[in-house]
DNA sequence: ACGAATATACGACTATTTTCGTAAGTTGAG
DNA sequence: CTCAACTTACGAAAATAGTCGTATATTCGT
């Protein structure tokens, strides 16, 4: 059992997930390095901040040198599922569907071809039903 | 100037809210009768987020009478579409597709003919452009 | 070898959110 | 009228989240 069964990373630390799920693995300048672009914060409170995620089993580190590597120990897909059935259920009284329908209003612009055909592929997979 | 600039309803605020769109207006004891349904807390607790939520003017009420009647200040569809932003942000790299091929995915069962058409049409339109 | 730069650990302070006890006023049944 | 039930207001404790200063250790360039 190395994963944590609810997976309910605060704000912060999914923007430090953010960029792990990106990285794949990283350092602590690193991520600060990447944090730091939006926000304004210290080294320190990102190094506690993911000490804090390493104590709840959010990231796994590699400590066995001086400088830790850090990588996510939580899996991208079935957190941004869980917190989207969250928003689903707390925001949108229990209907996925209306989600996307105010999610496809919002995509206003960047749209791509392959996206839309993958979302078509979805949705006459649902029509079939 | 009634309505909040940022709306940023905490976790309660939004359980809140929630029952305040559904309902219309309600008085303290309703949402709260409504919220003890799935969530154990005292009766003061609500009243005192409803409070809270009217200085920060998530709420509008009327106190004329003895026993108040709030309703919401901030729009469903307004809130809904900013959270659904930052989520997309926050979460989905930005990418709204791609929160909505999860949403998608997500809607194993009941998914109706409504919506899909609803859906379908939002597809259409995509389409054009 | 020495000092600047950089790393982690850790405690503590601040802010925000959630919780509820208690006080005090109002209402309504009998 | 009187008391029990109910209401709002308020303060403050408890829980959670975010912040960073400082101590100490390690590394590296010169």
């Amino acid at each position: 059992m190395t994963a944590p069964k609810l997976i309910k990373p605060t704000e912060s630390e999914l923007a430090i997930l953010q960029i792990l799920w990106e990285k794949g693995m990283a350092t602590v300048r690193e991520v600060h390095e990447s944090l730091a672009k939006t926000k304004d914060v210290g080294y320190t409170t990102t190094l506690k901040l993911m000490q804090i995620m390493h104590e709840k089993q959010l990231v796994k580190r590699d400590d066995s040198m001086r400088t830790h590597i850090y990588k996510a120990a939580v899996n991208k897909e079935k957190t941004q599922k869980h917190l989207l059935n969250k928003m689903i259920n707390g925001l949108f009284g229990g209907s996925s569907t209306q989600l996307v329908i105010q999610a496809l209003g919002e995509s206003r612009n960047k749209t791509s071809e392959e996206d839309i055909k993958a979302i078509q592929a979805l949705l006459d997979n649902l029509k079939k039903q």
